[in-house]
DNA sequence: CGCGCTGCTATACGGTCGTACAACAACAGC
DNA sequence: GCTGTTGTTGTACGACCGTATAGCAGCGCG
């Protein structure tokens, strides 16, 4: 009988390949257990790989943890941005498409939210975690600050202060997002928009009051009216 | 010689106070260890109680920690609350100071957060838990929204929507008390209540169009100005 | 074709986990 | 003081965890 040849048992990558292939596996592992798909048996069965891998590749599982939150909020930022600057539009119309971006049905998946829980469950115990969130966070609120910066642009726009400016509309917009993935029917998605849309028509109206940058000859601040 | 009375090796307890006592060492544990300490035998140890004993007054570990999430977010809800209504004080006044108390020290404690992200881990698989976020969460909705409503009834203060806009002050609140907790670097809390205060100018000063109620005869929405 | 480099597997080990269950002991009632 | 109730302990069990390590095998190269 001719010696049949036998399908390979497993394939070689290089290295390269291979850990990209363990991130994106550690990604849809964390999407469909959470906290419990965080597990090199796990995350070698979702690869197709035997679990001795994992530390083969990672010094670690916090170090391939973390590689897959960059990877992850990264993806996500860019994909928002490109939806948000697609196409030739003023910057109010830009942020709005920042916001539809950011409650599309595929940013509202159960699944990528307990992923989220994890890298922030993480960020406490784990200094290179906690690296990957500030660097991420920072990036997240320089786009909203550019965004914002190209709308203080415009005629009769006040004078705002960037940066805590997109502190608060990153936190406004992480909070709505927060509720929605955990109880979808609190609010529907189109509100949420309704919601930051608000605040953007607030701030171009300069009604927010410590968000103006003080002026040259500084007046004393007025006390709240209601 | 004569018999020496010995310390008895454990105490009884009436069911009622076990389980609070075991309601508080989960809390406990929970904030020392994040998502590591759920677990019989850390809540034992907590509660200078055998592992077993866990099992024996709940049916599950998730049904303890259903109701340790009720105890917590009633026990801070109604701390924010009392330092809020405590004296009399205007409407706005009451805000600012539950937004302080928000932002309060206490608050903004790293074990906390990590408390919260057990529990919201555990909403997306264990119904009871799921209950207990939905109950809890319009309780602190509830509660915005009569301050708000007070706050609607002072002169000159437009007549908005009080249910959206205690989303948004809520998703407000929500998104910078994570961000503090995550990293209590990226502004200080004296911020974070001034951004809260500035969203709640904003209000009174009728900036957020969608949220103004509907009116008696209805006229055309204007497009934004910028 | 055959050799060798090394990506990869398979196994073993010590540890922690939740749960079950039999035995123990605190304490109230008699 | 004795006894019965039952809150509580201690142990045993199987499952899963991360890691280390020895050896197998895919596949480029001569």
């Amino acid at each position: 009988m001719a010696r049949e040849r036998q399908a390979p048992k497993f394939r070689r990558a290089p290295p390269s390949i291979r850990r990209e292939a363990l991130i994106e596996a550690t990604l849809a592992s964390l999407r469909k257990h959470g906290h419990e798909g965080l597990s090199v048996r796990r995350i070698g069965a979702e690869a197709g790989v035997s679990p001795g891998l994992i530390n083969h590749h990672f010094p670690s599982v916090w170090t391939l943890v973390a590689a897959a939150y960059e990877t992850l909020s990264m993806s996500l930022l860019e994909s928002i941005q490109r939806r948000a600057r697609e196409s030739d539009a003023s910057p109010r119309e830009r942020l709005r498409r920042f916001y539809q971006a950011s409650f599309a049905p595929a940013l509202l998946d159960p699944g990528l939210f307990n992923t989220w829980l994890v890298f922030w469950s993480m960020t406490s115990h784990h200094a290179q975690v906690r690296a990957v969130h500030d660097r991420t966070y920072a990036a997240y609120r320089e786009a909203l600050e550019s965004l914002l910066g190209e709308l203080r642009r415009g005629d009769g726009v006040p004078r705002f202060k960037p940066r805590p400016a997109a502190i608060a509309l990153s936190a406004l917009l992480d909070g709505l997002w927060i509720e929605a993935s955990i109880n979808p029917r609190t609010f529907r998605p189109a509100e949420a928009v309704a919601l930051c849309e608000d605040w953007t028509s607030a701030l171009c109206a300069g009604a927010f009051p410590s968000l103006l940058a003080a002026r040259r000859s500084p007046r004393p601040r007025s006390p709240p009216r209601c």
